[in-house]
Formats: structure tokens, sequence, C-alpha cells
DNA sequence: ATTATCTATAGATCTATAGATAATGC
DNA sequence: ATTATCTATAGATCTATAGATAATGC
């Protein structure tokens, strides 16, 4: 009955319209990887046009202007995922989160894994864009997404103070954890070209992984004993695995 | 005799042309401002001709399109300083002059100081419009000036390695000072924006510089009594004061 | 005589809009 | 009847060049 229940129909699937939200969601997404390589300046209309499949006027009947245009895929490139708030909310304070967190930290910046799998580096080029600009979308990232992961971190060091897992001195526990995510920022970043700018990125991306952690985790101030008793890639890389596939099937974890 | 002998008057001096080369240094110069701060699609030949006090056109004569001057201005900016060279053949690889490397390293990437005092974040600017785009510059950066760093670095470790001020571990020393490396990029880098992305960027510049410091130390595995013997910041800042006035007046240092 | 410099402008884009057309839902 | 979509184009830049002008050095 329905005219276009058929989907074989190139044409029809081509021609076929759609409604206002959902067109405009569409090109939203288009648009994410072209502002994300080329940035606000280097991406033409046409060229938007062109992604999204659409008329150049059509960009115009969903967005008043290009930067319209760009603040929306702004807007929709930092939304906080869900599966990032609920599996905070599981988490204990400790030690071995501590470790875990940090893995987990390193897991998704420097080798790109999310909780929908590998991704391109979309967000960080749109980040570092935002940072050569305003700075806008850095702020609004670090309030909705970070910010989560800052202060249950803060309370894992709290814990591992406490139980006595970490060297006691006078280090400000925030700057710590800022520093330890700027290191892991900064390896990203250099990573961006096709060509690789650091020397030490001739292997695989997850060579870095077990250095930066032992880096980070000597700097936060984790002592040896417990730097032993935490740091096991395995398991880590298994309870990890375990939080990726577990996400966006509820609370029942 | 000489009509331009008088130089009070201004339209003379504006008037007063310049050799080829004089000159396209002058647009050089005034080019790399606008080209760190914009990018270059951010950039028109218009503003670059405005802000080197000439027409379009000469532009043109000098550099033969948009692209060769963005070129001239990468290479410019990434001349490897003599300074630099000088300072680091003066030293003998220890732990005190790790520790004073990467003072000096904190002071030059955080707080933007350089031989010829504070400079704006230019330099970064542009290396992270080349992250963006292809990297060339950045990679051009490390062969000429941070690699003379690193070997420095990490001859500094073995050193405090050999002087047992290291705890000793498996960690592969040149990534361990990329690490560090990286810690102050980003710290540098979250400071681009105008307006503060970063919380803990409310004080001043230098708050930082302790913090980082014994991050980084720890990250590198100095062991908590070298890190008493040789990190004093009076003695550190007063040292780099030196390097930094001495930088220029020859090898008599 | 040479060459540094400018005015004026061509030709190519680029953003955005006006007005026409065709698919959709009542 | 409504609205999603397109074609065509206006108006504003933007890069680059042609050709004219004026300062410089021999």
């Amino acid at each position: 009955m329905v005219p276009n229940s058929r989907k074989s129909n190139k044409k029809d699937e081509s021609k076929r319209r759609l409604s206002s939200t959902e067109r405009r969601r569409l090109i939203i997404e288009a648009a994410v990887p072209l502002f994300a390589q080329e940035g606000f300046r280097g991406v033409t209309t046409k060229q938007l046009a062109k992604q999204a499949g659409v008329s150049e006027a059509l960009l115009y009947q969903h967005f008043p202007s290009k930067d319209d245009l760009y603040a929306e895929v702004q807007r929709f490139s930092c939304n906080p995922s869900e599966e990032l708030r609920i599996m905070l909310e599981g988490i204990t304070p400790s030690t071995k989160m501590l470790v875990l967190l940090l893995y987990f930290m390193t897991k998704m910046i420097v080798e790109h894994v999310g909780f929908g799998g590998t991704h391109d580096p979309l967000f960080p080029r749109l980040m570092l864009h935002s940072l050569l600009d305003d700075g806008a979308f850095a702020r609004e990232h670090f309030h909705q997404v970070t910010n989560r992961m800052v202060s249950m971190i803060q309370r894992c060091i709290a814990a591992a103070r406490a139980a006595g897992d970490l060297v006691s001195d006078e280090s400000d526990d925030a700057l710590v954890f800022w520093f330890c995510h700027h290191t892991l920022v900064a390896i990203n970043m250099y990573q961006l070209p096709l060509v690789p700018v650091m020397p030490y990125h001739g292997g695989s991306k997850d060579a870095l992984t077990a250095p930066v952690m032992r880096f980070m985790l000597r700097g936060i101030g984790l002592t040896p004993k417990a730097t032993r008793k935490y740091v096991q890639f395995d398991e880590l890389a298994a309870q990890v695995e375990q939080w990726l596939c577990n996400a966006g099937k509820g609370q029942d974890a």
C-alpha cells in the first residue's frame, strides 16, 4: 500500500523527501567530517551541499548561515554520551579504578577507541580548530564531558592516597589529572597528519599505551608496590572491553 | 642635494623604496602574525598587503602565490636559533642538567619565555595549523630544533640513571622525554584562546611551572632524594636567566 | 636604465536569496 | 494545501596579472 515500502529502487530512494528534522540531521552529520578536516573557512557551502547530497539552497532552508551550521556541528559533536555517565555511576573510587580509568582514557584518546568501536579522529580535529579560534567548543566539551571524568578520577586519587598507594607530597590532584590528560591529548594531536610527525610513530598505535600509562601513573605518584599490583594490562584490557560492550544495555551491568 | 636626506618627513619615509631582499623580509615578517592567528585560509592577500604596508600586486612580485608566501613564513618561523645550539654545546650531561633543561623547556613552552624576552604565542599557533594540515612544518621544526634538545636530554637521563638518581625500570628514555614535552605543549595549547579553557588557568602563568615540573620529573623517575637535591626553583630560575642573558654574546660564557 | 611600486581589473569563487517545481499528507 | 527541494543568479570577495608610474643607482 505505502508507495515507498520497496527500498530496492535507488531512484525512489534518492528522490525521497525527508522530514525537516531528518534532513537537518543528515546535513549536520555530513558536515561534521568536512568541518573537522578543513576547518570552518576550509569548507565551502558547495562542498557541504554535495556531501549532504542536496542543493546549496536547501542548506539555507535549514540553517540561516554557514556559521549557524558550523555551530550546530559543534553542538552535535560534543553531546555527552549517556554511556559514559552510566559507566561512571557504577564506579566506587579506588586505586584499582584510578588505574582503570586512566587506561580507559588512554584507549579513547590515543587509540581512538570509543563506545561504538574505533572512530576517525574527527573530534580532536574539531577541538584543535576551536582552540585556534575562540575556544568555545573546547570549553563546552569540558563542561559537558571531561569534568565528569575529572571529579571521578580526583576521587579515585583521594582513595588511592588514603589506601597508601600514593607517595605523599604536596601535589594538586586536579592539576596532576590534567597533566595526564594533556599528555594523551598531545600524543593524539601529533598523530593527526598522514605523514607521521613524531619518531615514535613508527610502530602500532597501542605500542604507546603501556609506556604512557607508566609515565602517568608515576607522575601521579603511584607507588612501585601498587603499580605491580594494579597495572596488569591484560586485566585492564578485559575490563575496558566489558565496559565498552555493556554500554547502552542499561544499568544492569 | 639628495631629496630624501631628511628623515623627519614621514611622507618621504613611507614612500622610501627598499631593496628587493629588504622588502621581501618585511612582507614575511608582517605575514607571520596574520597566518599564525588565522591560518592560511583565514587571511586574504588584501590583509597581508595592508599589514605589510604595500599593494597586493607587490606581494606577487616577491612571491609567486599566496601559498609560496605561506611556505616562506613557515620557513622563516622555524629557523633553528643559534643561541640554543651554543647553549646546548656548553652542557655536560648530568642529573642537574636534566632538571635544568626541563625547567628551561617549561619556561619556553608554558610561559613563552625565549631568548629575546617573552613572545606572543605565534609559533604554537603555526604548529597547530600545520598539524591540522599536512604536518610538514611540524616535522621540519622537530628536525631543526627539538631533536637537538632530545638527544641532550636523553644523555642527561642516561647520566642521571648512571648516578643512581632514577628509579630503575624498563621505560624508554626517548618516549619519556616526549611525554614531558607533550604535557608542556598541551598546557600551552589550552592557553591559546582569549577566554580560558581550563579551570587551572585562573592564576598566573608561572603557577603551573612547579607542579608540572614535579609531575614530569616523577614521570621520568627521579628519586625523591635527587628531587630534594636538584629541584630548587630559585636556583633554576637564576641559571635560566643567565642562559637567556648570555645568549648571543658568543661562546665566551 | 633599472627596478620597486602602484592602480585598475579580469576571472574565479563563495555565500546567500528569489522564485519555480514537485513530492507529501490531509 | 503544505512544504521539501531545486535552478538560477545577485552581489561580494579573493587571487592573480597587465600595464603604468616613479624612485633609485650608474
